[in-house]
DNA sequence: CGCCCCCTTGAAGTGTGTCAAATCGGGTGG
DNA sequence: CCACCCGATTTGACACACTTCAAGGGGGCG
């Protein structure tokens, strides 16, 4: 479930997810890759869209962590959806931005242009893997919703840290039980509706509980099929590998 | 702002709505009076979706509310977005349903079958309005999960009231103050992240205040100015009318 | 009339927030 | 190489928003 499915070891971890939703063509591969060639480095912290702003031509996130965020205007700050490698940025149906929202860099993040798809069959090449891909962040939305609303910080935090390793597990970035996590504990509150000082308490906790193990950036999970279990957790099914 | 747009008097509310996302043909509202005539009933509590089901055949909402819902296994339940008059459901893109999640009437509701739209000018027709419909549920989306992130229960009553009567406002279906209102605290709170105990607190409270008046179904909201800045309410800014 | 669902209210418990201070670690400049 | 600094993490004590449990009341409907 949550190994590489496109696995061409020579590609992106970007393009990998995108090829693990929909088999894609050698012209395709060919202009992703040429995209890739003219790519865009943006900063930690450094805003992609902002609030209201037209929204950027379409995107893909080649490496690094973004989200879409909500300021209020006292300060409150919430995450309303992460931006992984492989995630399309501005892929908006609309003309005008509708969203009281603009889109973070959280870690350094490395752009490119989304190569228009070209026609193919039905349910493969370009255009189905973005269909796919649109499908799956709302998808996200709707948990994301579920987590916040209905569980409790302790599980927040295992439910999110599941979704990653799936999500970053489609790009081939997480193996099955060891997950990127590049970033702050304030920012993990801010995306699971919670303060930094619980967000750091839950952590200790589950460490003690020996649940997960911390170090430099990445989190282990023990017996994830216990915590699955624990959090009521529902992979979403994207068929994959044909 | 939260006037009735399209203003044809004979039409369906949530045909309004449609015609206020973007102008019709003549033919197009012609196809849709011609779908309404044959219309679906489903009683209230009952599931339009079952979960993991294929989504049933692309429909609007004629009348009542229903929304998307996500059971936990030991019972716990948050509704992830509301559908109400003038709604789509199951325009998704793709062909599997991803979501862990189903569709239940919360009143008594009608649909339709949702009309093949036309080819016709950018910006204009069915077409445009279903995709105004989709972004502007991923819109509601996100407003959702700011609310239930980052909001106290007093305000994520007070904001989601404000979105409602915007959202009905599209169809015709609010007055500037007056919003229908036929749900139970119980479905209240399920779709606020809260226990029923507590929002029935909070409105006594909101009465007490003299913020808002319940009656019959219906709420009146009172200095709707200061309570949009009491929430950092902003409005989804559909360009209406043109 | 009596049942059932929904609303209402109270008292007590607890999960999470707030405030504050100490520690850690990595980077920078002297 | 050390001194310093800054942001991030860690920990404690306390406050409070919200939940839980429980009981009573009101209104519609068979």
């Amino acid at each position: 479930m949550s190994t590489c499915v496109a696995n061409i070891p020579t590609l992106e971890p970007a393009f990998q997810r995108l090829a693990a939703l929909a088999p894609l063509g050698a012209d395709e591969i060919a202009a992703l890759v040429d995209a890739a060639a003219s790519s865009q480095r943006v900063p930690a912290h450094r805003e992609i869209v902002a609030e209201g702003q037209p929204a950027v031509r379409p995107s893909i996130v080649l490496s690094g962590w973004a989200c879409r965020v909500r300021l209020f205007s006292d300060g409150r700050r919430q995450i309303l959806s992460l931006l992984l490698p492989g995630d399309l940025i501005g892929m908006c149906r609309q003309r005008e931005p509708l969203a009281a929202t603009s889109i973070v860099a959280l870690t350094a993040v490395t752009l490119c242009r989304a190569p228009a798809p070209r026609e193919a069959a039905a349910g493969t090449g370009l255009a189905e893997a973005y269909l796919l891909s649109g499908a799956l962040e709302e998808f996200y939305l709707f948990r994301h919703i579920a987590r916040i609303g209905r569980l409790s910080a302790y599980e927040r935090l295992l439910d999110w840290m599941l979704e990653v390793r799936e999500r970053l597990a489609l790009a081939c970035l997480a193996s099955d039980d060891r997950v990127p996590l590049p970033l702050t504990q304030e920012a993990l509150a801010d995306a699971l509706g919670l303060t930094s000082v619980h967000v750091n308490r839950m952590l200790q906790l589950m460490r003690r509980e020996g649940v997960i193990e911390l170090t430099g950036g990445m989190v282990r999970l023990h017996d994830i099929q216990r915590l699955c279990q624990l959090v009521d957790y529902r992979p979403g099914r994207v068929r994959v590998g044909q």
